[in-house]
DNA sequence: ATGAAAGCGCTAACAC
DNA sequence: GTGTTAGCGCTTTCAT
């Protein structure tokens, strides 16, 4: 049950001071002219007796922890387990660690979680922000703790962020649906007024302009989070039992897995009687018997930039800057 | 710009000590005999102040960070970000926090993994251990730092963990498969020497065994993890084109996904020429047009007990006990 | 019932 | 070149 060794015990084992132990260990040697003989029998010391620098002693006098909190609304969607996956691997290149909690679209949840993550002085933040969590965001910045912005953003200030055009994106993938003889198109999204949703909405009624199609209330299905099954059956009923449409924008992967669940059962013949485009990814599309297309977000580029930013902030170099990536969209058998 | 308050904050504020305010801050003012009128000033200076502990001074005195480090192959995958979520969940509840960091089933990522966490100084650890992973493992119980395997094993040595019966969900699965008149019954797993899915294939064979089907080598096919799509591919079309086999078990839901890909693109048909079930469950496997048989893992139940497991090992009470729980087979289309 | 002080591991300012 | 020391926020022992 040996005890880490610390600096103090190397300083002791040599009969040096600690300070000269420190600086070799951090390869400052040069600068403070630490003599090159000492170094040397330094280093070896370092060696032998496995010295391995205790983060908590430093992070208390720096008042860094190196480690980035990041909050989404559910780690198992696996849109953001592959956005975590790029950030922890990105963060871990820059010397950060990860540590992460699901809110579940809840304001409540993620406040508790902000309030732990600061409680164990994270570095920096990431987050997919909740609805109703504006106020948590803009305490950190008042706290100067750098927060990013990721997928979602909220119109009334300014914050780091990184996200998609997603106004841009949904227009493109209604703008596709409608070039063909298809005119009566709906869409499936999230009921909130997180901005990012909003924007798909807008896109794709702008889409609709363009084509020369009035827009009908009645095409616009929302569906809670925390009752997507449900909400998707009775709002999807509506418009397909008897099919009052012939195509159907989904805003997000789990509003199209929900929804082609409803489609499957009730033997509604993809593409034939409706056209589909989902935003995002799902492993399930490729396995419809229609593949879907999707609108494909360049997740590494979202997470290589927010743990960019982030580690920016930490800095002290704070942009408040917002990058906007585009994405792509990727056409299979379902809008044919 | 206001710097976070601490204990000696509020100490000067109130013109006390600081270990008075320790004591009320802690919930131990009975204890140490806190006059009641002095706890009742110092409770609201605390709140006046809004103090929120450092734990990092906490962790730099106490030795502990409650912090759990949890290492999964790939947190992007479904299985490990659905452990991943169950796990933080439960972690929360009992005041501990979750850094995870992704294998890629290497062992040399794994270990610089460890050493990163260990750095942290992560309380205990949570690891799907990769293969060649078993001295990293013994290392930290050497170290006496608390350690849970879930999902795979080693069997050489003892240590917490929690799995399911391999050996009986497999035997289960392919006992089911063997049910009916299908006699010629292969399985794809992963090409490791890891317990786990060496248990899977051996109670594939003892199920073959019970209802008297010679076992043969050719039905074993092995993929790599690294190379799945195209080791997949290349042991398949040994099996399938032409089709040499009318019933296939999955070793894992990415070994499903990869294979049902390339069943998919050879046109065969499910279940009329192949029978199929696979381990673990995914979203794909609901869309395609034979929804698959599976084997359910209790996920959530394996994240409480690790994590009760990691949390008794913090608290001294090393067991050295592994949980084995029961998964679930679950029947539909794609072997019927 | 309260205060003073040491010490956890580390860095940095300063002294020699 | 090297050593000494204060201090980061906290807990805990020991005086008082």
């Amino acid at each position: 049950v040996k005890k880490r060794v610390s600096l103090k015990d190397i300083a002791s084992h040599l009969g040096v001071s600690i300070a000269l132990v420190s600086y070799v260990v951090n390869g400052r040697e040069k600068e403070k002219r630490v003599a090159p003989d000492m170094a040397e029998k330094i280093r070896k010391a370092i060696k032998d007796l496995n010295y391995q620098p205790n983060f908590i002693g430093k992070s208390l006098q720096s008042g860094q922890t190196r480690t980035i909190g990041l909050i989404v609304a559910d780690i198992a969607n696996p849109f953001f387990s592959a956005i975590a996956r790029n950030i922890e691997e990105e963060a871990k290149k820059q010397g950060y660690v990860v540590i992460f909690g699901s809110s579940d679209e809840s304001a409540d949840k993620s406040k508790n979680l902000v309030e732990v993550f600061l409680n164990h002085q994270v570095d920096a933040f990431i987050i997919a922000p909740a609805a109703g969590t504006a106020d948590q965001v803009r305490e950190l910045q008042n706290k100067k703790i750098p927060v990013v912005l990721i997928d979602r953003y909220f119109r009334d200030f300014t914050a780091d962020g990184v996200r998609i055009d997603n106004f841009g994106a949904a227009e493109n993938a209604v703008r596709h649906l409608a070039g063909g003889k298809r005119r009566r198109i709906a869409m499936l999204a999230y009921d909130t007024d997180l901005p990012h949703m909003q924007d798909r909405i807008a896109g794709y009624r702008s889409a609709l302009k363009e084509k020369g199609i009035a827009f009908q209330k009645k095409w616009l299905a929302l569906a809670s989070y925390q009752h997507i099954e449900k909400d998707t059956e009775k709002a999807l009923r509506r418009l397909l039992q008897p099919l009052q449409i012939d195509a159907l924008f989904f805003a997000t992967n789990s509003l199209a897995v929900a929804g082609l669940k409803k489609i499957k059962e009730w033997g509604i013949r993809i593409p034939r009687e409706l056209a589909i485009v989902s935003f995002d990814r799902s492993e399930a599309f490729d396995f419809f018997y229609a593949p879907l297309s999707f609108i494909s977000q360049p997740l590494d580029a979202i997470a290589k930039e927010a743990v960019k930013l982030a580690i920016s902030g930490i800095q002290g170099k704070i942009v408040h800057k917002t990058t906007v990536l585009q994405a792509k969209l990727i056409l299979r058998d379902s809008s044919k």
